[in-house]
DNA sequence: TTGAAAGCGCTACCAT
DNA sequence: ATGGTAGCGCTTTCAA
């Protein structure tokens, strides 16, 4: 049987209330009691019981807040469905997520969503914001509130942020890289398609697969480096325009969303499976791609995990008072035609 | 606040006693009771606190046995930390995991392995076993005697098996193929090294990689077939005999062990690099090759997850009569250059 | 500053 | 057949 309270409690001779108040830092506690207590602790390696943590704190509901720019952003559907799955397996514990959803990227709109959780009583927020000076001070202010932040799928420069969950933009680059090189293509062009150079993942990821391209030494040339904002019809424009200016392109680089426009402009110009894109995530238009053989492969972010992960994070900080890692990564998951209608689920 | 047990036995005008009971076919309870009692649970949808359970589980710690073909098997090694990790997540909730680790696939040892384990007082056992009648005979006896048995990894005919956490090896077959259209080879002659005829698996991965490619439409040939007995020197020695017979072959397809011996064949041969090799799984030898270029692509089947999952399952059957799904199913990972030295950690 | 005790939801044992 | 209750490990409140 594990070590329990009550073993600390009787070594050190003092009661189970004051060996919780000496562990946790609540109430006073003598400096020579709370010292015989940590150490003993320490010496038998005492470990709280989670089922128990758990039933007690199930009088005190812990709410966390999550702010998604999931409006219209089936990627972030993904998440969110993780995020309710975290719940459900935590509702046992007291759990309860509430969720903020937002259009698109406005400052001022994630302001007021960040505020909106906090007064619907938010012990935690879960967050994939932008990275703007006026969102890093309402976050240090939260913070200094007592109420933690976490920043969700996209990082955000030092701040009072409690950690970041998401995924290594770069290295999802460099694995994009991989799967061209894996194609052998004999048409070295490549047009490069982001969606805004303002989003620091979307730079990331075409600095890493333009590294990786550079390491493995194989020829290779960029056509044209397109911004789209992470809109089908401009990419559509843009990818049609250019594929007329640059004949020869043998490779469409997509570095954020609007793949769905791209798909459509190589259908439109005849070369839909001949010149293979190489995206990101299955968000329907990717899925859809690969189905058609537009997309060969494609690099998933694991989204479910994401909401799901940042939830449970969050909440074994606020309830057990479990410091999260500094970062915690998704696995990149690489998909084809073949194992693209796999449903994420329960972790 | 969810619904409790006092609830229903408010809601019942009995005792909890009696609505543990009556919940649970433990003791004797009226018919009438009975039934009032479910009744009301299934009206207020009653769902039992997991951490309440865990709890009051703690006094009877659960202990569940683990059979795996591990001795020098490093898929195996991994299956292992997976359980592990599941043991050490499941400990405060009174779980314990013993493990019986055998070489090879002799069904006596496996006999007497599951023997080992339930003497042990195993309350239920994961078993990676092979498919023969004495231990299909050994685990209904197992399940007669109240401890069940989890098929893991590898499926069991028909027997009383609870259920089956492990891959879809067809499945996993396809996404081969799928890698190999990727690659757009022009010679389309294919060797086949398996392990053994004699394994479901491997006979299941082949037919699951010939059916895509007839399905894609593709040219192929297959040079030759081979069986190596999942052993190293023999699938080398096979290998080098085939690529002398049959000059031209363009890619070797791996659907079991021994993918160390067919790269050191074609390096042998001066085609490594040249002719690709198509495997599974990120074992220490397939990694390296993927390394060094001879693999361009394996697909992996969460090993690690594999063990966690079973360990959970049974668990929550073993404490919370959670009835596990009939067939839990890895989701196939394929790995690359780029991704190869990711390692699975906590689900 | 510390101790004692109630209570979180469920199970299991002892009375009745 | 049913009720009552102790107890799992921890938190928290009330007394002292």
């Amino acid at each position: 049987m594990a070590v329990t309270i009550k073993d600390i409690a009787a070594a050190a001779g003092v009661s189970r209330g004051t060996v919780d108040r000496a562990l946790h830092g609540r109430g006073d506690v003598s400096e020579e009691v709370r010292e015989r207590v940590l150490h003993i602790a320490e010496e038998l390696s005492y470990r709280p019981n989670r089922a128990a943590l758990g039933l007690a704190a199930l009088k005190k509901a812990v709410r966390i807040g999550l702010l998604l720019p999931s409006e219209g952003n089936p990627f972030f559907d993904e998440v969110i469905r993780g995020a309710r799955a975290a719940e459900e397996s935590l509702s046992d514990f007291g759990a309860a997520v509430v969720l903020e959803s937002v259009r698109g990227y406005e400052p001022r709109e994630h302001l007021r969503a960040l505020r909106a959780l906090a007064e619907q009583g938010a012990n935690g927020i879960c967050a994939a914001t932008v990275d703007m000076p006026e969102i890093r001070a309402e976050i240090d202010a939260l913070s200094a509130d007592g109420v933690p932040v976490m920043a969700l799928n996209s990082e955000l420069s030092s701040c009072g942020c409690l950690s970041y969950v998401g995924c290594d933009y770069r290295q999802t680059g460099r694995i994009a890289a991989g799967l061209y090189l894996l194609l052998g293509l004999s048409e070295p062009s490549i047009l490069i398609v982001t969606g805004s150079r303002r989003v620091r993942g979307h730079n990331e990821r075409v600095a890493g697969f333009l590294e990786r391209l550079r390491e493995a030494g194989v020829p290779f040339s960029v056509a044209a480096e397109l911004e789209c904002e992470d809109d089908d019809a401009a990419a559509r424009r843009l990818t049609l325009e250019a594929l007329g200016a640059h004949p020869g392109i043998g490779c469409v680089y997509v570095a954020g969303a609007g793949v769905g426009g791209v798909g459509q402009a190589l259908r439109e110009a005849g070369l839909l499976g001949r010149a293979p894109i190489l995206a990101f995530d299955d968000i329907p238009a990717a899925r859809s791609l690969v189905r058609s053989g537009g997309i060969p492969a494609t690099v998933c972010q694991q989204p479910f995990e994401q909401g799901y992960r940042a939830v449970k994070l969050m909440f074994q900080y606020l309830a057990n008072q479990a410091v999260p890692p500094a970062r915690w990564i998704a696995r990149p998951v690489i998909k084809i035609r073949e194992n693209i209608d796999e449903k994420d689920g329960e972790a």
